[in-house]
DNA sequence: TTCCTTATGCCCCATAAGGGGTATCCCCAG
DNA sequence: CTGGGGATACCCCTTATGGGGCATAAGGAA
């Protein structure tokens, strides 16, 4: 891993598809002299064709992309070149799974969007100094998982992907049939995923799913 | 207001219903020698009743307390005592109407309890000593309503403190069933004020009212 | 006073949600 | 090769939810 302490501008790229945030960041990014903005994407597609022709040092990402999620896209762009850092910057608190795929993935910094700019910015600079800037729930969350000897149920994932992203939708008040629509399968099906849910969370309804797996 | 920059020890009450975090804070406080406890309350009636003959400087208080909440607790204080300053110390991140209550009914500091111990002492000491601390996030619900101009719909408060509580018992799961027993109320009048609440907050279900009155 | 809001209660009705079963298909581990 | 988990899909059923109306009593504001 490379690491960039003496350089005078710190390149940073941005995939964010909420367009409020995007501009927030667009401008933030701009602003500072630190900075120098590589480039913004709206989606995963275009990131993964595009980025790796900006080399950035660090990329800002968020892993609720449409289609292809944040994850996967760190994923693809740290085959295509492994030099660039990956901080998650994201809306909601989503399970300690999550935030292990993440880095799993290959990010190197995970960070919530209500920490605001100043930590944000804060951030950056941390993880292009070789650090691996975390919220401090986030953190908590790994503490956490760490002090539970062997995993209760000994699984490592407690919910699929596929549950994970049933669970997100259904977290934003989507019905089972948008649900359905988003991810391209049939109601039933859905309602499926979300019988298992419940069934391993051990909860009864969707807000208790959503508290327990955020929890 | 008076500042007491030079005071030795600061004079510290506390009002939390909860056993557990009382014992905790009692030790911490009991324990630091820059403090001084002038006494413990589970209630609002009996802190109302005791804590002026206490004069203490600073007290720290949960909103979350059986009967009368630490809102209405912290109003009747300050009719007595102007000089107390009372730093909020709640479990769980509400709506900012009751954040605005708080500041509204007389307190100068709100902080989440996830915040932690050394969060607690710093925020005690800088309350004491003329600040307003409060918790980044909460901070940020203010800097958020602030920045909304005119208060789109005119209105101070969106939702009624019934409807809050309904809320508040939606967003840990509850049925309307259990949201009735609860309040004392019939199912078909928990169901009226969840109505109210989704005109109001302009949603169709539990996740999308929960998650707009959080924001 | 009159008007409005709040809180309460009850009715009807359509749809969403929750719980159960069964069955394919694919892929990976034993 | 075989079993199991995951994802898909369809069926049945009951209950919970959301939306509408109507009504009353209390309390505050115009």
């Amino acid at each position: 891993m490379m690491i960039y302490l003496n350089d005078p501008l710190i390149r940073i790229g941005i995939v964010e598809s909420d367009p409020v945030y995007l501009q927030a960041l667009e401008s933030m990014f701009s602003l500072s002299p630190e900075f120098e903005l590589t480039g913004v994407w709206k989606d995963s597609g275009s990131a993964i064709r595009e980025i790796p022709g900006t080399s950035p040092h660090v990329v800002l990402i968020d892993i609720h992309l449409p289609a292809v999620n944040g994850i996967d896209c760190i994923r693809q762009l740290r085959k295509i070149d492994p030099d660039i850092q990956f901080l998650v910057f994201t809306g909601c608190e989503q399970g300690v799974e999550s935030v292990f795929d993440a880095f799993k993935a290959g990010a190197t910094g995970y960070i919530l969007k209500k920490d605001g700019a100043e930590s944000l910015l804060r951030s950056v600079k941390e993880l292009h100094a070789g650090g691996s800037p975390m919220s401090r729930s986030i953190a908590r969350k790994i503490v956490d998982s760490l002090g539970r000897p062997a995993t209760p149920g000994g699984k490592d994932h407690l919910l699929t992907k596929r549950e994970e992203e049933v669970l997100t939708l259904l977290s934003e008040g989507k019905m089972y049939k948008e649900v359905a629509i988003r991810l391209g399968i049939t109601m039933e099906t859905a309602k499926k995923h979300v019988k298992h849910i419940y069934n391993k969370l051990e909860v009864q309804n969707k807000m208790e799913a959503v508290n327990k797996w955020r929890s």
